[in-house]
DNA sequence: GCCGTTTTCGGCCCGACTGTTTTCAGTCG
C-alpha cells in the first residue's frame, strides 16, 4: 500500500468510528494522521523500513502499528473488523450534505436506510421529517443535495485522476517501441472532471505495450483486451483506455480522441466544405486514399488552414472562428506564475511553519509568496485575532530581513461574516500587503442576500482579492446561488481580483465563470490555497482551468514581479478609497 | 489515539449557524 492508499484507509476507520459515536479525540487522532500522510513525501514503506514510523508528529505507537500492518499485510483488522460490524452503504451518507455521522446512524436504527438511494425514497416520501430532530426543512436540504450528487457523481475529479493518469503514462512511455504517447480526452482538455482516461500511443508492435498495460497494478476489471485497443477498470472505479496507432496517425488520432464532440463536429464540417474530410486517421482528400495530414496535430489543422488549438479551448465554442483569423489569446501558463499569494502557516490551519513554507515555495520556483491565514471568525481553523495578526506580521518582517529566502507579503484571508463585514477592521487591513476575503459559513443565504453580502465586502478598499467565489466543493457542495453578473461587475468596478482556486475540488472560479467575469473586465489571481507542501502540486489544475476562461498572463496578478504586484496594488486600493468617497 | 509532563493521566479548538427546539443537538468549517 502506497501513502495515498494508507491515508484513504486511516480515513474511512475515523469516519466508520464517527458513525458508531466512539471518542470524538480518538477519530481525531485519525483525521490528523489522514491529512500528515497525505501531505508526506516521502513513502511510509522506507520509513518503516528505517523502524522511524513514530518520528512522524502524531503518529505514535499504536497508530504506526497499523501503518506497519498495512504495509506488511495490505489490510488492518481493525479496520476489517468495522467494516462488518456496519452495512457497506452507511459510508456514502456522509458524503450527502447535511448528513452527519449522528444523522446517518438516527436514519440507519430508524428506518433501517443503507444506502443513498433509500435515503432519497425516505426522503421523497416524507419519512425523515417525522425523525427526532429532523424537520421538513433538513428534508428538502438532504433531497437537494442528493439530486447535486447524482448530477455529477460518475465523473473523476482531474486531481484524482490526472496522476493515476500520468502514472500509467510514465510506464508505458518505458517500453521499447512506444514511439509517441499521450494523455487525451477530457483530461487533455483540463476538465474539471473526467469520465475516463484515454491514453493513446504511436508504436508499430502493440503486444509489449498491451501486456504492460494490462500489468497495471490496482486493476479490478480488465474490459478488452486487443492488440490495438484495451479497456480496464480500476480500484476505485476509473476505466482507462489504452490505442495503439500507426506513427503517421498519430497527430490525427490524438487530434480526434482529444475532443471534444462538439469541436470535432465543427471541425469535420469545417473539412467538408473545403472537400476534405478528417477522421483519426488523417485528413483526406474527399475523393483521395492518400493523407494530405495525420502525424502531428499542427499538421492537421494547418491543412483545415487553421492554427494548432490548445486543447483546453476545444470546447465547440468560437475557437475555430478565432483560429481561423489567428487569433486565439495566448494563454497563460504555469512557467508565468511568479508569485503564492494564497497560503496558510501552522498559525491557523495550515501544516507548514512560515519557514518551511517559504522553502518550499521556493523549492518550487516562486519569487515571493504571501502568508494568507485565516481570520478570527472561523473557529476551526484557528484564526487569528488582531493581536496574533499583528504579531505574525513582526515575525515576517524578522522573516524577510535575513534575506536569503524567498520574500513572504504580509496577508489575511479575512472571512466576509454573514452580514457583508469583514474580521478586521480597515486600519489593521491597511497595513497587510494582501487582503483576501472569503465567504465560510452561511453559504446557502438567499440569492439577494447573498450577492449583496459579498458585494459590500468587495466595496471595502483593503480587500484586494475575492477568495473561492462560488464556494463549490466539485460533486459534494452546489455553488453558492450568487448573482454572477453584479458580482463580476462590482469586481471590475472596485478593482477586487477574482481568484481561481486552484485545488482541484475547488476549482473556483470555474472556467465559464471566468469567460463572463473577463467581459467586465475583471482580474485574476491563480492560487493553491496551500495548507500542505503537496498542495503547491494543484497550481497546474488552476492554471489549465484559467486557460479554458481564455486568460493571458496579462488578465492573472500571480504573472506580476514583486515591484509591480506592490504598485498595482497600492493603485488599486487608492481607487478604492476614491470610490468610497463618491459614493 | 497522541502528547507532554508538575511522568502515566488528563487535555486534546470551538464558534456560528440552522433547524429544531422551548434550551439544544448536529453540522460545518
Amino acid at each position: 500500500m502506497d501513502n495515498k492508499e494508507i491515508a484513504r484507509l486511516f480515513s474511512e476507520i475515523a469516519e466508520l468510528m464517527e458513525i458508531k459515536g466512539e471518542n470524538a479525540f480518538k477519530i481525531r487522532a485519525y483525521q490528523k494522521a489522514v491529512r500528515t500522510i497525505e501531505s508526506f513525501t516521502e513513502p511510509l514503506q522506507s520509513l518503516h523500513a528505517e523502524g522511524k514510523l513514530e518520528s512522524i508528529e502524531g503518529i505514535g505507537k499504536g497508530l504506526a502499528g497499523k501503518i506497519a500492518e498495512a504495509l506488511e499485510k495490505g489490510s488492518v483488522q481493525q479496520h476489517q473488523e468495522l467494516l462488518k460490524s456496519l452495512p457497506e452503504g452507511l459510508l456514502d451518507l456522509l458524503d450527502v450534505p447535511g448528513m452527519g455521522p449522528k444523522k446517518v446512524k438516527l436514519v440507519y436504527d430508524e428506518l433501517n436506510i443503507t444506502s443513498i438511494d433509500e435515503l432519497k425514497r425516505a426522503a421523497e416520501a416524507g419519512a425523515l421529517q417525522s425523525l427526532p430532530g429532523m424537520g421538513k426543512k433538513s428534508e428538502e436540504k438532504i433531497l437537494k443535495g442528493i439530486e447535486h450528487r447524482q448530477q455529477t457523481s460518475s465523473r473523476f475529479l482531474i486531481g484524482v485522476a490526472a496522476p493515476i493518469a500520468q502514472e500509467i503514462l510514465d510506464r508505458i512511455r518505458q517500453v521499447k517501441g512506444v514511439k509517441q504517447a499521450q494523455i487525451a480526452g477530457s483530461l487533455r482538455r483540463g476538465k474539471e472532471t473526467a469520465g475516463d482516461v484515454d491514453i493513446l500511443v504511436a508504436a508499430k508492435a502493440g503486444k509489449p505495450i498491451m501486456e504492460e498495460f494490462l500489468a497495471t497494478p490496482a486493476v479490478r476489471d480488465v474490459l478488452a483486451k486487443g492488440d490495438a485497443k484495451s479497456s480496464l477498470v480500476l480500484n476505485n472505479g476509473l476505466q482507462v483506455d489504452l490505442r495503439i496507432v500507426p506513427e503517421a496517425s498519430f497527430g490525427a488520432a490524438l487530434q480526434y480522441f482529444t475532443g471534444a464532440k462538439e469541436h470535432n463536429v465543427k471541425l469535420r464540417a469545417r473539412a467538408v466544405k473545403q472537400k476534405l474530410k478528417v477522421n483519426e486517421y488523417g485528413v483526406f482528400k474527399v475523393d483521395g486514399d492518400d493523407p494530405i495530414a495525420g502525424s502531428t496535430e499542427e499538421d492537421v489543422y494547418a491543412s483545415l488552414g487553421l492554427v494548432w488549438i490548445p486543447p483546453e479551448l476545444r470546447e465547440g465554442l468560437d475557437e475555430i472562428e478565432l483560429a481561423e483569423k489567428d487569433q486565439l489569446p495566448a494563454l497563460v501558463e504555469r512557467q508565468d506564475i511568479r508569485s503564492a499569494l494564497h497560503n496558510h502557516t501552522t498559525a491557523s490551519d495550515g501544516l507548514m511553519r512560515l519557514d518551511e513554507l517559504a522553502a518550499e515555495a521556493k523549492r518550487r520556483g516562486y519569487e515571493y509568496i504571501a502568508v494568507t491565514d485565516h481570520s478570527g471568525g472561523l473557529g476551526v481553523a484557528g484564526g487569528l485575532n488582531a493581536d496574533r495578526l499583528k504579531k505574525q506580521m513582526d515575525e515576517i518582517h524578522g522573516f524577510n530581513e535575513k534575506k536569503g529566502g524567498v520574500p513572504v507579503l504580509t496577508g489575511s484571508e479575512v472571512d466576509i461574516r454573514v452580514d457583508g463585514r469583514l474580521d478586521f477592521p480597515d486600519d489593521l487591513l491597511a497595513q497587510l500587503d494582501v487582503v483576501i476575503a472569503a465567504v465560510h459559513g452561511s453559504l446557502d443565504q438567499p440569492r439577494e442576500k447573498i450577492t449583496k453580502r459579498i458585494c459590500d465586502a468587495l466595496e471595502n478598499p483593503y480587500v484586494d482579492i475575492l477568495s473561492h467565489p462560488s464556494g463549490r466543493l466539485i460533486g459534494r457542495r452546489p455553488p453558492m446561488d450568487v448573482d454572477w453578473e453584479a458580482l463580476f461587475a462590482k469586481a471590475a468596478e472596485t478593482g477586487v481580483v477574482l481568484e481561481i482556486n486552484a485545488h482541484y475540488m475547488r476549482l473556483d472560479l470555474k472556467d465559464q465563470h471566468i469567460r463572463e467575469a473577463m467581459k467586465y473586465g475583471a482580474l485574476f489571481s491563480i492560487d493553491t490555497d496551500t495548507h500542505a507542501a503537496a498542495d503547491f502540486d494543484n497550481l497546474d489544475y488552476g492554471v489549465r482551468t484559467a486557460r479554458r476562461g481564455r486568460l493571458a498572463a496579462k488578465d492573472v496578478i500571480n504573472c506580476l514581479p514583486m515591484k509591480d504586484f506592490m504598485r498595482w496594488k497600492k493603485k488599486h486600493r487608492r481607487q478604492g478609497r476614491v470610490n468610497e468617497k463618491t459614493r
